[in-house]
DNA sequence: TAGCTAATACTCCATTTGGTGTATTAGGCT
DNA sequence: AGCCTAATACACCAAATGGAGTATTAGCTA
């Protein structure tokens, strides 16, 4: 069995949804809602829910929001975000916000149904659309991806790198690669000219910038 | 009409998607290749393929680093990652390679047709187990989120904040905003102390482990 | 009114940094 | 052998940094 709640301002789709799920025999909906706010003050409600159906455009408190605040109380609840468009930055918020799934308002109703049992199994049901944009987000995140063998640093540049970005001053890694702090310095310069910097800023901002602390 | 190119180990499974692909009036089926050497040496093929159905457990060079070759070199072409399994690991290196969905072997023949359609509409087709862990793991990469409001710093430190984060000295920020280098310093000092840090590598490493160059 | 905070500014001091130059040695390659 | 690079070390210089202290003014609140 699984409990099912609708947020929805539209007296006509929740009207919809709540109809179409109601055939389903192993659904229950405990409650419709026409406001965010309705739903979370509704703790007897929450308590047995296992999915809400969840709109983002809603008056007072929106979809997102409302996502964020159950989710830190009712961790369990799987949220599907529903929609008319993908727009990206509103996808990315909800998957932040906790959204267990994301699709559009306009759905088949046997995909609906198919969609919210695959909640059930673990999954997250997902627009193409949405997908999409998650995809080229994902990989955005990732794109940045040097490693000091892009700047042909030598293996002591390298040991000179490391200790940098934990913060040592020229004295402090000088004294633990035995090296003069003169030394330390020249090899500062020597990395701070291959990789285009000329302060210790730019560089950790170089270093954190093009993930170069992966490879440490 | 999509061009069509299926790459798998599996006879049984190379003809079976084939048969069904074959049986779509706008489909075509370009070439099945039983390694991804054999479609990244054909260049001919390549060439006309809007769509490539790859499997990830290939004999030789893999699924995910195929992806990444022909990505390199075609980036319009896109690739639907084919697995009986969905792996996390798998499921994020094959994004992060350029695949444009995920979906399992074992899709319902309906499904799969769809799926490559919505390709076409710009969409990204993925199973919603799949879609779970690309959720969980962008999720995962927005949790640091602090803002400079977690650490009470006053107006004039937010200005001071924002001129270290550039990259300017005491003098340069002084000159910036009208003041004395030693009251950029004394603002410096304080906002360090706020933040817990002693050094500007350290303050850095902070405000972008943090993420509070968000707030800039 | 008194107390507190924010903003401003100066002082003193020691350390650190960034830049340049000079020099030597060792190892590898042509 | 000659050349080049990497590693090492010192020197000089100026600027920048971090820390502490002192002081004043303005605004806000109890």
């Amino acid at each position: 069995m699984i409990n099912l709640v609708i947020v929805e301002d539209s007296i006509d789709a929740r009207e919809g949804f709540k109809y179409l799920l109601k055939l389903e025999k192993d659904f229950r909906v405990l409650k419709t809602c026409e406001s965010a706010e309705e739903l979370i003050s509704d703790k007897e409600v929450l308590r047995l829910t296992n999915v809400v159906l969840m709109d983002i455009e809603l008056p007072g408190i929106n979809g997102i929001k409302a996502t964020r605040m159950i989710k830190a109380e009712y961790p369990d609840i799987d949220i599907l975000m529903l929609t008319i468009f993908e727009e990206h930055d509103k996808i990315v918020k909800a998957v932040q916000a906790g959204a267990s799934g994301y699709i559009l308002k306009n759905s088949a109703p046997g995909d609906l149904v198919n969609q919210i049992r695959s909640l059930s199994n673990g999954g997250s049901p997902i627009s193409p659309g949405a997908a999409r944009k998650l995809l080229d987000e994902l990989r955005q995140k990732e794109q940045r991806n040097k490693t000091p063998d892009d700047y042909n640093l030598t293996p002591r540049e390298i040991d000179i790198f490391k200790a940098i970005v934990e913060g040592y001053t020229y004295k402090e890694m000088a004294e633990e690669l035995n090296i003069a702090s003169s030394t330390a310095k020249k090899h500062i310069l020597h990395i701070y000219r291959k990789l285009n910097v000329s302060s210790k800023v730019e560089f950790i901002k170089k270093v954190i910038d093009e993930n170069l602390t992966d490879y440490i």
